[in-house]
DNA sequence: CGAGGCCTTGAACCGGTTCAATCCTGGTGG
DNA sequence: CCACCAGGATTGAACCGGTTCAAGGCCTCG
């Protein structure tokens, strides 16, 4: 990476890993020297697809993407949402396709790793290609735990996944106790969640109501933290935003 | 890995990995010795708990173990079922510690890694790690698969999770197109589908009476495998069991 | 023969869905 | 400048898949 239009690209995901390990700064070099280039999408639009081989992965710099399938009656299921500094198709370094579509929300940034440079840089560095396979294994626990949350309440699962995106945005900066910018639909939401949007949108009307927070107009508004955080049952441990030694 | 009694733990994980890329035996040679002994665990036992730092991985050679958490209102929700061959908790090995428990289905016997093992096998081999790196992939696949089963129908959540056991325990020879064992209960079946006991219970009646697949102590026997899969909307890839250049 | 697990079934209930209509807002073109 | 339009948000009312509660039944094992 030496265009100055890259500059930094890699600066979010080494905040998130920083926060669980130490990375040194010729490591954090090499990283940033596997990364090709940047790339912008529209919103919806196809960022990588499901079953095709990918030769490189993509690194999500700036707005929000989903991993998404469509599911047997055309009905989109959301299977994740990446905020910036995730490494969204990292899986396919090892996997070689995705089992799934992953699709802009909003307009999005993405920088581009080639596989073949991945390859070099974590041959060489096993330090830094843990610290990769590290933030896939998150992935993982963040989808278990969607698993949990699908089997509570429409409330339950609603206050999960405001606050699970209000502690993954607090890491890079982009969201504090009082908020941030959630540029979704209450029909995203409701892809996210497996609940109708009508549904959701009665959900939000009575989260609203209890004055734990207000969804409007691209916005999280949270109106109490705490309570929030006791409906959606949340225990930030599995975001391993804490781990210690090297 | 020198003792007798060891001999073969790692066989079907090599035979698992090699349905997706090539191991040369050199590379199989270190990965067994990477294992430092064998433990057997009777049903209900916890082999890894969550939230204690591991300095193990354990990979399971018999039986059936589930990822599991407890809910706030005390139900249990399986994340997760393993099979012989899985690498249950090697995300420990990255993670440090684990989000959730590892329990014992049935009485099972699992091969112990420790980390520090690990660490010289993946340094030294970095392919070898990738293949690693990617088993955890695929569970982060099949976890993701889960969240898009948990959208639909009782019926269709139940007729997935036979197709991906018997999909799973077919490669390691423990499944053919007409049944396999599986010693679990209906409660077990019920937490893993995030479904009442009492509705599992219903639901494998309609799929006895639609000559779809009889479970029935401790044994799956299927009738319609076509239709079990058409109903489930099984689709295999997300498993690779398909890759195929080193 | 008794006890404890597990499976089975019925009946009432309820959280979330479905269908349909309306509202609101920001952007567009006449 | 305003009428129009499209996408998103909102609300009401009927409906239904799965839950809940409760009662038995059937094994296996001591």
């Amino acid at each position: 990476m030496t265009d100055e239009v890259l500059g930094g690209v890699t600066s979010s995901l080494l905040t998130k890993l920083r926060r669980s390990d130490r990375i040194t700064e010729e490591e954090a070099d090499s990283l940033d020297r596997a990364i090709s280039d940047v790339e912008s999408y529209a919103p919806r639009s196809i960022i990588c697809r499901a079953h095709v081989d990918q030769d490189v992965s993509k690194l999500l710099v700036e707005g929000f993407v989903s991993r998404q399938c469509t599911l047997v009656d055309g009905r989109r299921q959301i299977l994740a949402i990446h905020v910036p500094g995730d490494f969204v198709d990292l899986h396919a370094f090892v996997l070689k396709y995705l089992d799934h579509d992953v699709v802009a929300l909003s307009p999005a940034k993405l920088a581009i790793a080639p596989h073949q440079a991945l390859r070099k840089v974590t041959d060489e560095e096993p330090h830094l290609a843990r610290m990769l396979w590290f933030s896939t294994a998150v992935d993982a626990a963040i989808h278990r735990e969607w698993i949990a949350s699908l089997g509570r309440s429409a409330m339950a699962r609603v206050a999960h996944l405001f606050c699970e995106l209000r502690a993954r945005l607090e890491v890079v900066g982009l969201a504090d106790r009082s908020g941030y910018a959630l540029p979704l639909t209450q029909v995203d939401l409701a892809d996210a969640t497996s609940l109708t949007p009508v549904h959701v949108n009665r959900t939000l009307r009575q989260m609203r109501e209890a004055g734990l927070l207000d969804f409007r107009s691209g916005r999280v508004e949270i109106g109490d933290l705490v309570g929030l955080i006791r409906i959606a049952a949340f225990d930030p441990r599995y975001l391993y935003f804490d781990r210690i030694a090297r």
